[in-house]
This record gives structure tokens, sequence and C-alpha cells, in this order.
DNA sequence: TGTTTACATGAAATATATCAATGTAATTAA
DNA sequence: TTAATTACATTGATATATTTCATGTAAACA
């Protein structure tokens, strides 16, 4: 029994992804037709449905849903073994997918544009995917093989996982012009002020709420560029790295609340899986992430 | 790129297998000329030839080599993969690879024949596959998924393995009727006769050699079988599980040689991973395994 | 040298997949 | 209520892919 035979999985996973036979036709640059013929071809080979289509709209059936799940899973799976043994022939190919956290370009010593370079330096049939997604969302990447590399600041590590430092991050507590300590005097600087103060914070780095036991932070953002809006609004403190709140320094904006109890370090790791099935593409932007030698 | 197509691996691992396209007709069931044209479009996909035929014989190139491994790997991958999908029809469905060690049918307590009897006693569509092999390669398949369940004398555990302890197994030195020591009285039985006289043993229990540090065993088996033999030529001491070595004793071509320190105990357990991708077929055996509730 | 074995190749046959056109059923619009 | 629209299913023709059958080739063997 061959699920894996005619792209019956391809077709399903398009049809998912676009919610719908239509529109997975441009995706998959096949007919309608033929792609409802492929879904009937996986049904029958299942034995029960697994989406609920027509005019009244798309939708997966309870063990469709698990059946996508496993057929993305089961696609990366194949997907990477193709590339290992076409690797065998001398060229490094297939999909390479890196995760990074976000508001890193900037950051001083941050390893990836040069590794690019590196990497793409030498003529190559890799297929680049690049996503933004907090530490433990890569972690969970990594260790499920949807990403093959990820950079970012992981402070629990992983049996299973292999990290090397790369470089760190300064994180400070900043305030808006508009914010009422933006010109407050150096002595009324101090730890105290997280709790007397709205604060947002990304929700995968609770530094401030660790160190200074705020009740809870007002708002918990995601990202960066959120977080720095609600800084700029005036109407909450909060800690961003240094060489991103520069921007707004500078420009009179935004004011760091300079305080040797208000710092914080994160230390940035490139991670990958320990038992990687050995991938020279992930080997090489590894090695080109580490500054090593010439590729 | 898609190596998975048309079965190509199937025609690779068989054609391995088999030592050739001639012979792997009859396993895969197709001519010998569609075999050709598989091969042929394996290595156009790849790019290089993955072995040498002809007349002049079979042979794989080094990386034909390691394209098989990885191959019969994904093939293991996929078919799971199959299984799992249609195990959400509710029927219980796919291969099954379980892995014992030898000379166990008989081991009081031991729980695969009425396991075996309680699974199958319900409809299914399960193919079952029974290896036998020592527990360091019962490990090793459970570890890379060549096998589901694994029943064994596990002395060192390992993390991604789940232990369950299913009953025990008692060793004894024996020796055969020809041997100096069959008619040694009870006050000449010590540990001591270890370092005196050849011992066999099986590689993967190297018990005796632990507790009286024997200089080394004169002889290695890796099976029992070969150990009773040995004993059995009257020329080694060896030790034997004593529901294997009774059919000897009872017809007075074997002697237990009787000393509190000269006995063994090894527990067995039903090992699979932790992780497993959820197999109702696994998970199933191993209830019935452990005899719990009805299948 | 001729025979056998093991595989390769080409054309025809067969099987499979896709397309284009059309049908159907559920919505939405009129 | 009817017509139009949307989303998919179906059908038969067509294209593509795969296999077989017959035959070719090359190496080993007798």
């Amino acid at each position: 029994m061959k699920l894996l035979r005619n792209n019956l999985l391809e077709a399903f996973c398009a049809v998912v992804e676009c919610g719908g036979f239509s529109e997975a036709q441009f995706r998959l640059g096949i007919s309608q037709s033929a792609i409802s013929c492929r879904i009937r071809d996986l049904e029958i080979a299942l034995g029960y449905r697994v989406c609920e289509r027509g005019r009244s709209g798309f939708q997966l059936t309870e063990r469709g849903k698990i059946a996508y799940e496993k057929a993305c899973e089961i696609i990366r799976m194949v997907e990477d073994f193709d590339a290992e043994l076409l690797e065998l022939r001398g060229t490094i190919t297939g999909q390479l997918r890196i995760g990074i956290v976000d508001t890193v370009i900037s950051l001083p010593g941050f390893p990836l544009v040069p590794a690019l370079q590196r990497f793409f330096s030498k003529e190559n049939d890799v297929n680049l995917e690049i996503v933004v997604a907090s530490p433990n969302d890569l972690k969970e990447g990594l260790i499920t093989g949807s990403l093959h590399i990820a950079l970012a600041p992981f402070k629990r590590k992983r049996d299973e996982l292999e990290y090397i430092k790369v470089c760190s991050e300064n994180h400070f507590l900043y305030c808006g012009r508009e914010h009422e300590l933006f010109d407050a005097g150096k002595d009324e600087i101090s730890p105290e002020i997280l709790s007397n103060h709205a604060v947002c914070q990304r929700s995968y780095d609770m530094i401030v709420a660790r160190d200074a036991k705020t009740p809870e932070p007002k708002a918990i953002v995601t990202n960066m560029e959120a977080a720095a809006a609600l800084i700029l609004s005036g109407k909450f403190l909060g800690v961003l790295p240094d060489h991103y709140a520069t921007q707004w320094v500078e420009t009179g904006n935004m004011r760091l609340l300079e305080h040797p109890n208000l710092t914080w370090t994160s230390e940035f790791y490139v991670a990958s899986r320990k038992s990687q099935s050995h991938r020279q593409a992930v080997e090489w932007f590894i090695k080109a992430l580490l500054q090593e030698g010439v590729i």
C-alpha cells in the first residue's frame, strides 16, 4: 500500500494549505480534475474521507487533520532523504531550513549574513528557507525535523540538540519620549521602577519578571517591533536589545534607563540536531556560520 | 526530484538483497527488463552508478552501499507511515517487527506465545516479523526503527527507550557428561573452577568473566544452542538458563554445578521507543505482552 | 569456439495519469 | 422562485509512463 505514489500526499497538503482544490491548481500546476482524482485515490487508499469540500466550503475531517500533520512530516523526511542521496554526487543540494528570532540583523556578530555570503559564494543547488519564530518554536522545529539549523538565544539546552555559542546580545530597559521617566534624574532609575510602571516584554524572554518580580507585565508581545511600538507610545517601559533601540535613542525618541541591575545578556547559539542525518548542506552552512574554513 | 516514485527504491533494495536483477524478478513480481529500467532510472535521478552488474557479478559501488542503507531506512519509515494513516480507519494494520533473543520459548513467564495468541485472536491485518538477535542488536534496531518491540535481558537502559520488566531467567553453570567435573563431589564445586577449566559463554552476557575474573573464555558463542553443543562436548563449562539445560540434565548428559556463587539472574524487559509514532499495532502488542486487558 | 549467464535495449502493449468539457449540488443574487 | 456562481465530480479522449516481449551484447565458462 503506497500512499506516496503519484504525489497523492503533495496534492493533499497543497489542497489543505490552499483551502480547496481550485486554488491548489496553481500551486501544483495541474488541473482541478487531476487534483480531484488524486484526493479520491488517496481516500480510497486510506479508506476514509480526509476532507469535506464543495460549494459549502473546505474543511478537514478529524482523521484528515491527523493525516495532514503526518503527511507534512513524511514529505519533509522524504525531501531530506532525496537530498542526502543526491549529495553523494558531490554537489550539495536540497532544502535547507533555517530558523532565527526576529530583529537580529543589526546584532553585532550575528553570523547569518556573512554565512549566507560564504555559503552561496560557491555555486550550489540548495534551496533556502528562513523562518522567524520564538526560540521555543525553533527548538521544536529542530526536534521534529522541520528545521535543520536555528540561530537564537536558547536558555535550556536539549539533549538531542547541539549548541554552539556564536555571539551575545545586550538588553536594556527603555522608555519612550512621552513617558514620565524620560526626563527622570539618574537617581530615580532603580529596579523598583519595574514595579511602578507598565512593562511590556517578549513572551519568551521573561527576564524582567524573573529578576525584579514585577507583578505581571502589562503587555506581552511576540516580536520586537511590537515591543518598540509599545515603548514609543510612552505608556510602557520595555526591554530591547541595544543595537535595535539605538535608532530611536539617537533620534531622541527613546531613553535608555541606565542602572547596573537593569541590564541583561542573552547568548546566541547555532543549534542543530546531534544525530543530523548527514546532509552536507547542513554541515556546510553550520561551518559557514562559524566562519570556519572556506566554502 | 523524487527517488520514491515507481518503487525505484524497492527495486534497488530487492536487487541488492537478491544479488542481481534476474533473481529479484521473482521477489518483485516484474520482469528483468523492468528491473533494469528501474535501476537505470534510479541511477539517472541520482546521477551516479549504484552497482556494477553483468556476467562478471553483482556488486554495490561505494555510494551504492550508502544509498542502500538509507533506502532501507526510508522504506521502513514510509511503511510505518502508511500503517499509521491506515490505522485511522480503525483496523490495525501494517508491519510489526519484533525482536527477541534466542532460546526463550521454554522460559517460564516469557510472554511472547500468549501475546501472539491474544493479539491474533482478533482479526487484523498486521504482518508480523520476528527476528532473533543479541540484546545489543535489538537495542540498535529499536533506536533506528527497524524494530518496534524487543523482548530481551537489557542491562543498560537507554533514555530514548521504555522498558517494562516481564520475567526473569536463572542461569547456572553446567558441564557435559564427558567433563571431568561431571562426577566431582559437591565440595569440589567452587567459583575457582571457572579459572581452572575452559569456559564458553554468550558474547553478550559476560556474567562469568565479571564475577569471577576468568582470564578469558576459551570459546565465545552468540547463541545458546552453540553453547550447549560446546558443553555437551565435555570440553567446556558453560552457563545456560536452567529451563534450557533441563532437557540434557534429565537425560544424564549434563550436570548442574551447584554453588551459591555460580548462579546468575537476568531480567527480561519489553522494550520500545518512547516517542513511538503512534501505531496501534505496536501499542496493542505491548498490551498483549503485558497480559493487560483483552484485545 | 560455442554456450551460458546476466543484463541492456527497442518496439509494442498495457496501464496510468491528465486534460478539457461537462455535470451536479450548494450558495448567493436577483 | 429562478438564475447565476462557485467548487468539486465525472467522463471520455489524450498523453505519458511502465512493462513486456523479443532480441542484442558482453563476459565467463567449457
